[in-house]
DNA sequence: TCAGAGACTTGGAAGAATCTTT
DNA sequence: AAAGATTCTTCCAAGTCTCTGA
């Protein structure tokens, strides 16, 4: 089954990684359809070795270091506006679409208004004062939950205003839109200079930078307390691409800045810090007109028009300039990364629509028509020479449907993934070399949720994954133990060690034979080479398909494994079972976090929970023995309680007892305080001192009563056996709940739920779970994904992945 | 045929918003 | 109401995989 193997997470900065770069000239293993291993390989192992040996033979001399260097930055090709002979066929499509959403939300609209009114209902009663403060604390107590429902109406009158293109005929899908209309981006603002009394030091000097410089200075004071100020990579990247800039705009006060060591950016951090502080002054309505203020700028870029339907736009902000974070060993981090102008970017955009205009000074790169692709803008960014796009958000009708065409791809799979597992078991054997390669690749992707492991060049970080595995990251156990030791994907460590087949360690053996550490474990299979076989046993299968459907399955069958249990579980209880077959796969699929700041104080905080808990059932089962002893002693192991307990010595309660004792006091005299006050207002005259001195007084007897029980195992009766046994069954309970709680949390401390929330966990099946189970999909889906899932949410309670 | 351009998905961290506690 | 903890959203880096052109 997958997910058999759990990947252990253990922090990358711990990780025994080999850290010798790729060797990026092939070995060259020579195995071929005359091989003879294909002969029952424990026999064949021996000899093979040697005969293996003459096969390793210098294939080609011109395999040396192949130019990994990405090409310099190219003039991208801007294509030629040809679709629009497409155009006329769908014609009418779109605007009776455009016709029917608008009536669709007219209706919506006309719905809201009876629901308005009901809100005043007014009581009539005595104390005019009283009712006065009663009246307004149930408006508000109204206000908040009209608040609240509007909310919720506004979600779904959007919800109700989406394209319901899941449930139209499939069309063509090369032709993403017909027409595209959109304001294009939204440049981020121009540099602010800092204020003049704001300078970084270099040798004790104060340093006079003009603009351009000091813009750059700035990315690097802000990171200052950050990691990658301790990085020397990042440091010296950023240092070399600063001083080209200073050597345009050098300092006025003609100070040579030469050594990075001598420079001082303190001073600019804590400006930054300052604003910082001030920003967060804000009041909550300062904050939020500034916000509104932004957004209304931005309103015009935030959507766009496609075949007629408002749809939003995804990331139209452009990113603005700054340093190169890259993740891991990335060579080129700390890189200025630079600001990007209109000049930069390509729109995309309907050949009828009118071409917006930049917010900032310049012209666009190139316009083009193109409708096979769905992007609205791209640039290539200076740094590493990526692409990088302007999307629709992950709500829009193109998402989605590549969204759920990628699950029901991964659902195709079920059909044939028997096959194919048969197929490369039997391969797993196979005497060419080539095969037997890919078949354990295969393997290893299916059974591990390996990622398929494209090559990579030499200005990127050294991460691999299943077909760029090299020897250094395997290591084999006998009889059959491989342990996994590698960075992946983000420079995150994949550390697992999980049995295999025989035959497959077997075949990692051979292929690690006389090979380097920094040899690729799998010289005969590429990931185009693997994803072509693959795509002949099931038209559009990738490596990465295996993800999606082991992730999805996984989780289905989790859920459907707990179903007895959801039968009369509450709210929490479900929740527990959903989030545990959530972590199942993030295990699986290696998601991982770095654990919470506060983690290690909140554990600490439930542990002391735990202990009150464990006291007040101390207090009850005292309590018991003294109403009935006998029942005591038939219900509890004496041993057993005091062990589990035992860290609950007479100190430790004297002090809890003390702690509790000072809480409650002040609590009552709040709470006085709070009765006069409120009383007061209302004209009525205070409480009497008394009044609140024999409560004082009530609390100081009730702890002065603890405190003469502490050590005689003795507690005086509260109430009949019955009802103490029926409050200790309770507490043991909600002890048991908050235990597993802690555990629960502490087990899922680096493991990232989110990601196969967001990719991999076909979403119908939490829909159809929750409708099965009773639970309201909200709780389980944020905004956001409601909003991205459109397409899933009216499957029935009875749907399977 | 294959390297690299191109387009799109996946990923963790930072920052913002919201909930909970004090 | 402030502070602290937790959850959600945004950001943009880093993958996968297809297409293209020499």
């Amino acid at each position: 089954m997958p997910g058999a193997h759990e990947a252990t997470t253990v922090p990358a900065s711990k990780a025994v990684n080999g850290n010798g770069k790729a060797k990026k000239s092939k070995p060259t293993v020579k195995a071929e359809a005359d091989d003879d291993d294909d002969i029952p390989l424990a026999a064949a192992t021996k000899p093979k070795r040697v005969a293996k040996k003459a096969k390793i033979e210098p294939e080609s001399d011109e395999e040396v270091p192949k130019p990994k260097r990405k090409a310099a930055p190219r003039k991208s090709k801007v294509k030629e506006e040809s679709d629009a002979d497409h155009d006329s066929e769908e014609d009418g499509g779109p605007k009776k679409r455009k016709r029917s959403t608008k009536r669709a939300k007219k209706e919506e609209s006309e719905d809201e208004v009876p629901d308005v009114p009901k809100k005043k209902r007014v009581k009539k009663e005595e104390d005019p004062e009283k009712e006065k403060i009663r009246l307004r604390k149930e408006k508000e107590k109204e206000e908040r939950e009209r608040k609240k429902a509007e909310k919720i109406k506004k979600e779904e009158e959007e919800a109700a205003a989406v394209f319901r293109w899941w449930e139209q005929d499939k069309k063509d899908n090369s032709q993403k839109w017909t027409t595209l209309e959109h304001q294009g981006v939204y440049f981020p603002p121009p540099y602010e200079p800092l204020p003049p009394n704001v300078k970084m030091i270099y040798d004790g000097k104060t340093v006079d930078l003009p603009p351009d410089s000091e813009e750059v200075m700035g990315f690097y004071a802000a990171l200052l307390e950050t990691e990658h100020a301790q990085d020397e990579t990042f440091n010296s990247n950023f240092f070399a691409d600063w001083l080209k800039v200073l050597g345009t705009h050098p300092p006025r006060n003609s100070i040579k800045i030469k050594a990075f060591d001598k420079c001082d950016f303190r001073p600019v951090f804590q400006y930054f810090e300052e604003e910082k502080a001030k920003k967060k002054a804000l009041t909550t309505a300062e904050k939020k007109a500034l916000k509104e203020e932004r957004d209304k700028i931005e309103a015009p870029y935030a959507f766009c028009i496609i075949d007629g339907r408002k749809e939003k736009v995804g990331n139209f902000r452009i990113e603005p300039p700054g340093l190169f974070r890259g993740r891991g060993e990335h060579p080129r981090k700390g890189a200025l990364k630079q600001r990007v102008r209109p000049e930069d970017i390509t729109l995309n955009i309907g050949k009828d629509s009118a071409i917006p205009k930049p917010n900032m000074p310049g012209k666009w790169k190139a316009i083009q028509h193109d409708n096979t692709v769905t992007w609205l803008a791209n640039w290539i960014e200076n740094v590493n020479q990526s692409h990088k796009y302007v999307f629709l958000a992950a709500g829009s009708s193109l998402k989605g449907q590549s969204d759920m065409a990628k699950f029901e791809k991964a659902r195709e799979l079920k059909d044939y993934v028997d096959q194919i597992r048969e197929d490369y078991t039997v391969e797993l054997k196979s005497k060419v070399m080539a095969e037997r390669q890919r078949a354990t690749a295969m393997y290893f992707i299916d059974k591990l949720a390996l990622r398929a492991g494209n090559e990579k060049g030499e200005d990127e970080a050294d991460t691999v994954g299943c077909c760029s595995l090299r020897c250094e990251h395997v290591t084999l156990e006998p009889p059959n133990v491989i342990i996994f030791d590698f960075l992946g994907k983000d420079s995150i460590r994949y550390y697992n060690n999980p049995a295999v087949e025989g035959q497959v360690f077997k075949n990692v053996k051979i292929f690690k034979e006389n090979k380097d550490e920094g040899d690729p474990v799998f010289d005969r299979v590429t990931t185009a080479s693997l994803n072509k076989h693959l795509n002949n046993q099931m038209k559009g299968l990738t490596a990465k398909v295996f993800r999606t459907y082991n992730a999805s399955i996984t989780f289905q069958t989790l859920l459907d494994e707990q179903q007895e249990k959801l039968k009369n579980a509450t709210f929490p209880e479900k929740m527990a079972i959903y989030n545990a077959a959530n972590r199942q796969v993030a295990i699986l699929c290696n998601h991982q976090r770095a654990a919470p700041k506060t983690h290690d104080q909140s554990m600490e905080k439930m542990r002391f929970k735990i202990k009150g808990l464990r006291y007040d059932r101390m207090k009850l089962r005292h309590q018991l023995v003294a109403l009935d002893s006998k029942q005591y002693k038939k219900r509890f192991d004496k041993e057993d309680e005091e062990d589990e307990d035992s860290d609950i010595d007479d100190d430790w309660i004297e002090d809890y007892e003390t702690q509790l004792e000072k809480v409650e006091l002040e609590k009552a005299m709040k709470k006085f305080a709070k009765d006069n006050e409120k009383r007061a207002a209302d004209g009525q005259e205070a409480l009497p001192q008394e009044d609140l001195d024999t409560k004082l007084e009530g609390i100081k007897t009730h702890f002065a009563e603890l405190a003469k029980e502490r050590g005689t195992g003795k507690a005086k009766g509260r109430g009949d056996a019955e009802k103490v046994m029926t409050a200790l069954q309770k507490l043991e309970e909600k002890i048991a709940l908050q235990k597993s709680n802690m555990s629960e949390k502490d087990k899922g401390k680096e493991v990232a739920l989110s990601t196969s929330k967001i990719n991999y966990l076909d979403p119908r099946i939490t829909v159809a779970w929750c409708k099965a189970n009773d639970v309201d999909v909200r709780k389980m889906f944020s905004k956001t994904l409601m909003t991205k899932f459109p397409w899933a949410m009216e499957v029935e309670d009875d749907w399977k992945f």
